[in-house]
Order: structure tokens, then sequence, then C-alpha cells
RNA sequence: GGCGCAUUCGUCUAGUGGUUAGGACGCAAGGUUCUCAACCUUGAAACAGGGGUUCAAUUCCCCUAUGCGCUACCA
């Protein structure tokens, strides 16, 4: 039978770090065996789930370029499906019906409250002491007849263990002492996770479950679901957790946008080179090697690849110039500068685009020009986002100046508040206005007046990008090209600043 | 509290019963340069602790510590 994996998330917000990942590692997987990779949401909680959460996961998986094969499922269009299911288990004598009044919890600090009550009844802890497990059909039948509300929990056999072997971290084994008499399905009806998850794994086929550690222990409840079905349980494989720089759990709650991909996505990321890195995060080819294609990935995925410890994602929200995992921002400034130009120029064009910088000329007559400056300014850009930033006044006229590189270029050189204009009528006396000719002219310039070449170019630089720091004057000259080189050497704006 | 999982530089990680414990990011210093990156060179930086097993343990076993997860009529 051909491998089949699923992505689940459940669609309470955007699509997260971890998620993102555990997509990505179900994805590798299916295509390194030449398997399907599938999508279903679990929008089984109805107060949380939303369609924007949906939409922005699948908004997500395609930025990563993840494509699923087949159609998506929805966990809720099966919700009849389960509950029969549980009904099935229930005539069967392999659950029964648990007429306790549903405890009202108060959604805040649950596993706390479930720690300290666990702490309270230490030693005395019975898991088969439902006293309605062991009602007889017919009482149970009477009382439901009667309209008692009742929620239907899986009949776990007093003795004996669960066990698997998870491709990640080993053989598994787990006493049944230790697993509750799981609820299958709510009173008010509604089928719960665990069950709903067999089932549809079930359904879809799926034969492996690649999923996040924290689902270790619930995957023995599982495995007694499909006992009890009687089916085979697909392979598991269980991926390390990503945690917070304080070890912590890394949650949309506290750490907001630092660990959604949409915030990536905007931030002028390159998909590839997050997904490179998110990659890397808990899997390694074991091989000093960092930068790989979809395709190598692909080639080089394997579970045994996988970690078994956990992950810290390295960001510092208090540093701007970290504000995160520093491998990431490495890696995408490294794919920025190396990737192949005509992959960089779509992005390119799109960021300019939703900066209003875009200019339809780029793709037509200005197309070399615009492939050109896009090389040179490309070289020392961290993020997409540095070429409306920083490159701005390779495209408009309209840019500003930064003013440590006026005090620090210009002021500091009084001189050339004259030199300039006088170097731009020199560069005007120029027929070709190129690298060569144009350094000739402007190393006679600095001699003559006596000063350093560096500091006509610096000052030279601050007037034509607004910047302190940028590509080789010379390149920047030949790129901005003569008309506007001599216009903002002549101009006095940022002298007025 | 119970059960489970984990533990190599700050972070991501490689690795082996005998290694100068390797790489990457970040950091620091130097070189190069018209600036800043890039690049090159160099540096600081790790086997959680304690017991075993062994001629030898970072590697195998046990204990402790720490972290994380699960322990819901959440997913």
């Amino acid at each position: 039978m051909s491998i089949r994996v699923r992505f689940a998330p459940s669609p309470t917000g955007y699509l997260h770090l971890g998620a993102a990942r555990a997509a990505l590692f179900n994805y590798l997987y299916a295509r390194s065996v030449g398997g399907k990779f599938l999508l279903r949401i679990e929008d089984t909680d109805l107060e949380r789930s939303t369609e924007e959460s949906t939409r922005s996961i699948l908004e997500g998986l395609e930025w990563l370029g993840l494509d699923y094969d087949e159609e998506i499922i929805f966990q809720s269009d099966n919700a009849e499906k389960h509950r029969q299911i549980a009904l099935k288990l229930l005539e069967e004598g392999k659950a029964y019906r648990d007429f306790t009044p549903k405890e009202d919890r108060a959604n805040t600090n649950i596993k706390q409250n479930i720690a300290d009550k666990a702490r309270q009844q230490q030693g005395e802890k019975n898991m088969r002491d439902n006293p309605f497990r062991n009602l007889s059909k017919a009482e149970s039948d009477a009382k439901a007849d009667a309209g008692e509300p009742f929620a239907i929990r899986l009949k776990v056999a007093e003795t004996g263990k669960t066990s698997f072997e998870d491709a990640v971290y080993g053989f598994q084994e787990r006493d049944y002492s230790e697993i509750e008499d799981l609820v299958l399905l709510r009173s008010d009806g509604h089928p719960l996770y665990n069950l709903a998850v067999v089932c549809d794994d079930l359904e879809m086929q799926i034969t492996d479950v690649i999923r996040g550690q924290d689902h270790l222990t619930n995957t023995h409840k599982q495995i007694l679901i499909y006992e009890a079905l009687g089916k085979t349980p697909p392979r598991f494989a269980h991926l390390p957790l990503i945690l917070a720089p304080n070890k912590g759990k890394l949650s949309k709650r506290k750490h907001g946008a630092v660990v959604s991909m949409t915030t990536y996505r905007d931030k002028g990321f390159v998909a590839p080179a997050f997904r490179n890195f998110l990659a890397l995060l808990g899997w390694s080819a074991g091989e000093e090697r960092e930068i790989y294609s979809l395709e190598e990935l692909v080639e080089k995925f394997s579970l045994e690849g996988v970690h078994r410890n956990n992950a810290v994602f390295n960001f510092h929200e208090a540093d701007e110039r970290h504000w995160t995992d520093d491998k990431a921002l490495w890696m995408n400034a490294e794919y920025i500068r190396t990737m192949p130009l005509e992959s960089l120029i779509p992005l390119g064009k799109n960021e300019l685009k939703s900066a209003k910088l875009w200019r339809d000329e780029y793709e037509d007559d200005d197309k070399v020009w615009f492939e050109k400056t896009i090389d040179l300014i490309r070289q020392r850009f961290f993020t997409l986002k540095d070429f409306s930033a920083q490159g701005r006044a390779f495209f408009s006229e309209d840019f500003d100046f930064d003013e440590k590189a006026i005090e620090k270029n210009l002021k500091k050189f009084p001189d050339l508040q004259t030199w300039l204009p006088e170097l731009a009528n020199r560069l005007e006396t120029v027929e070709d206005f190129t690298h060569d000719n144009l350094e000739a002219v402007i190393k006679k310039f600095a001699e003559e007046k006596g000063t350093k070449i560096g500091v006509i170019m610096n000052g030279a630089r601050t007037l034509l990008t607004g910047l302190a720091v940028g590509p080789s004057m010379l390149a920047v000259f030949e790129t901005l090209g003569k008309e506007k080189t001599i216009r903002r050497l002549k101009s006095q704006v940022a002298w007025n600043l």
C-alpha cells in the first residue's frame, strides 16, 4: 500500500511555526517515498474554529510551497460518522454510557486544576471506578430512554498494556492502569478528538501519522480505539517540539507574531529560505551543510534524521536586530544574495509593487536595467523589504536622507557642499558613463582637491541614495545614470536638513 | 502528584567505546574596501551532575537534577 500522511491543523488561528514544521515534515516524508500528503482541518471545536483561520493556514502552506494531494477534509463534516462509530462500540459492549453529570470546568488554568486534583487524590486513583462502567445493558438503556444525558466512554480493559514502535522515539509502552476510560462522545453528542482522529485517519487510509510530540501519550488512547474497532493502527512518528528561548512553550498567545507564518511572508522572507530554516529545526541530514533546496530536502529527508530533543526557536523580543531567530535571518539574506536572479526578480517586483514603487517599464524598456539593479543591491539585503526601504533611491526620486549619514558623510566635510556640484559638472563631460571612466574622473577630482577618494564617494553616496551604506559608488553612478547622478549631486536638499 | 520524553558551545546541530569533540548562526578581533554587507583569517564558547560496566566512557546502564509533554465531556 502506498504511503499516505496528513497534516491536521485545527483552525484556531494562523499557521504557526510548530504546525508549519509538522506540515513540512509530513510533506517531505510523503514526497520522499512517493506517497500522498493530505490535508485535514480539525474544526470540531466549534467555539474556537474560524474560517478565517482556515484561510490563513492554507495561505501559509501555499507560501511554503507545500501543496497537498486530494481534497481537503473537514473533520466537522464527519461528526455524524464518528457518532455512529461511538454508538457501534457501545452496542458491542466496548464502550459504555456514563451518566455522571458533566463537570463544569472553568477554562482558565485548566491544566493546573487537573494537576492539583491529581495531587490530592494521589495513591487512591483507580481509572476503572466509574459507577456506570458495569451497568447492565438493560439498566443503561432504561436510563437513556428516560432521557438522562450521558457521555460514551471507551471501556479500557482492567489489565494489560498498549505499545507501539514510534519511528522517532522508539518503543513506547503504557499500562492500562494509566489510561482512563476516555470519553468518545460528549453528552451533547459531539465526538471527541481522539475518536475523531482515529476515525478520520482510518477513513483517509493514513499509513503514517507524523505529528508533534505533545501527542505521544495520546497515541496510546488512540491505539485502544483502533483495537476496539478491530483495525490496525498506522505507524506513528512524533516530532520534537519547538520551544521559546526560555525553553517554555512557544505559544500564539504569549509570543504573537514571531511564531506566525504570515509574519515572515509580510516581513520579506523568501519562502524557500524559511522552509529551509524550518527543516533544520529538529532534523538533520547528518552532514555539515545547511542550504537545501526543496528537492534536496525531499531527497535527503528521513524519519531517522529527526531528533528526539526539543529545539529552541531563538529570537529576542526586545532586540530589533534579532527579532527572530538569527539563523532564519541569515538564511534569508543568504538566499536573497545567492538565489538565481530570475527567481528573485518576481519577488522584488512584488515588493516594489506593494511599496508603490513599481513601474511597468521595468518589465519592458528598462528590463535590463531593473535586473541589473536588483542584482547590484541584493548583495547586502536581509529581507525583501530592503528593496523598497534601503533600495528606495534606485526606484524613486522621493527618498529620505538618513540623519547620521548626512552628519558623517556631508556636514563633517563642509567643502563637499561646493565640491559635489562641481563634480557633477565634471561628470557632465563624461560621454560613456561607466565604471572605468567614472573612476578616472573622480580619482583625478579627489587629487585636485587634495582629499581622499572615500570622502568624495561617501558624500556622493549620501546625496545619491540618502544612506551611509550601500554598493560600490561607481556601480551606483552607473546604475543611476548620468542625469540622476548629476541632479542629485547638485541638489542642496540634504544640506538644508 | 502520576506517567512519559529529553539533556553536546548562547542557539541549531555532527559525532565516536580510544577524536585536538566537527560545522553553522550569533558574538569578538584582524584583513580587504569609497561605506556597509559579502568574503578571508583568527578567537572565545559544549558533552547537566553522581555512580557503575570497561583497559578506556561524551558514547552503554542506573540514579539525581533540570526542562518539556500528557494526565478535559479541548484539540
